[in-house]
DNA sequence: CCATATATGTGGCATCACCACATATGGCAG
DNA sequence: CTGCCATATGTGGTGATGCCACATATATGG
């Protein structure tokens, strides 16, 4: 497993590109997450909600309640114009932060 | 800048990167950081030095006082055979961590 | 009937980069 | 010669964020 410092402020870009695709709930995003990295990053339930609330108060993703008999109700989350800025924004640094330290440390070529 | 939270953890396989290559001190390392990557990334003395001294006290790095007329007491460090191990079993987990982030994110082709 | 998967959430903790500040020396501009 | 900047190392407290343990609730299969 990798270690939890480099996983910090991941969570944030995955999910928004996740909501960029299609609306889906808290559950799913966190299977989805695990099973496309192949279980190289798992982001547990404890990180997930609290998070989602947080982008939900900044705007960038819109949450609603949907009841279904024979399913535990669920919130799904659809991603906002705001939210898509943020994201094509995210992407860039992270492109930029990769590139980075592959200049430095040579991680690429290791 | 790019976001505080996406260099979590960073600092520590830049730091053996650059010592993997010759001894440096404390300060060298934070304008190294800072030249190499173009500005992208930049670690304050704040989260450099208590880092070090983490490093040390972890084995994975070993520091000596070096004092010269004309120059203000300097503490160089060299990395050691198990920050040696510890480097090369980082730079696998970013790569994985890098390639992971991708599949899921869609970064590099974005 | 009980374990497991689904589904969402909280309280407290650990980690780690930051800001502000402290200390100390050399060199250069005014 | 005085003030300011770069060099050089370090501390105390704060904020952000992921984790563990726990809580709650429903459907499904053995």
């Amino acid at each position: 497993m990798l270690e939890l410092a480099m996983k910090k402020g991941s969570a944030e870009l995955l999910i928004l590109a996740l909501l960029e695709q299609q609306p889906r709930h808290g559950y799913e995003l966190s299977k989805l997450i695990a099973s496309r990295s192949k279980g190289v990053l798992t982001f547990h339930a404890a990180s997930l909600y609290p998070l989602l609330v947080r982008l939900e108060e900044r705007g960038l993703i819109a949450g609603r309640w949907v009841e279904k008999a024979g399913q535990r109700r669920r919130r799904y989350y659809r991603i906002t114009t705001e939210g898509k800025d943020v994201l094509s924004s995210q992407r860039r640094s992270w492109k930029e932060f990769f590139a980075a330290i592959n200049r430095v440390a040579g991680v690429q070529n290791a």
